[in-house]
DNA sequence: TTTATTGTCAACCAATTGGTTTACGATTAA
DNA sequence: TTAATCGTAAACCAATTGGTTGACAATAAA
């Protein structure tokens, strides 16, 4: 497994926190792929817009190319992959230690507590 | 796929974007599950353990059974599992996006940009 | 050349976060 | 009964967040 580092799992959690960036992670994944066309697509402000991008950009989640005057974004689906991983190996950690859990009790059913 | 709610997203994203809640799940699945267990292997205060175990808590990570005067507190994998598909399918989705690109620019090398 | 567009930066503001300390109710132990 | 423990709530504080507006540099279009 490729182990993202915890600076990375905390960026790119927080980014993903937003529902706005969420959608904007959606809608480069569609068509608009520019600063200002993100920007028009939702209620706030080109400035408002750049920082979201800022966030999904120092997450890895995203990578900006500036052609000229515009600035094209990307998706990058890798560090998703580091998060899915993350994800899928402590939700089976847990599904574990809940069947351990459970099969002790139904070996142990007359076990007295404390 | 069992779909997660956009304030499920939020806040379950939020909660695991802090190192130290991060941590407090993976102590959970190990041994200590009591708030005071927890405090004490945290470099902070029993009411700041308190409240990052309400974050997990509201996010739908863990579960408390109170009993007496002492908090119990377990992992729900089922939350992880709802975040588990919700990153699956778009990181499969934007893979699939960026294939169909590059198959589209092998099948047309000398597009004519603009 | 002049004007319009694109994106970012800086300064600002209100709301939220993450921690503290203190006090407290409820429960358990002496 | 009295004293200690467990967890939470309230009040507070500094730092961060998420938005605004206005100015600006760089580029593209007229």
């Amino acid at each position: 497994m490729v182990v993202a580092s915890e600076k990375t799992l905390d960026r790119v959690f927080y980014a993903l926190s937003d529902p706005s960036r969420r959608k904007m992670l959606q809608a480069l994944a569609a068509d608009g792929y520019q600063v200002k066309d993100l920007a028009k697509s939702f209620p706030f402000s080109k400035a408002a817009t750049s920082k979201h991008l800022n966030v999904l950009e120092e997450a890895g989640l995203i990578e900006k190319t500036r052609k000229g005057r515009e600035v094209f974004c990307s998706i990058n689906p890798s560090t998703l992959q580091h998060v899915e991983e993350w994800v899928k190996f402590y939700r089976q950690f847990w599904d574990q230690q809940l069947d351990n859990l459970e099969t002790f009790l139904s070996e142990n059913p007359k076990n007295s507590r404390k």
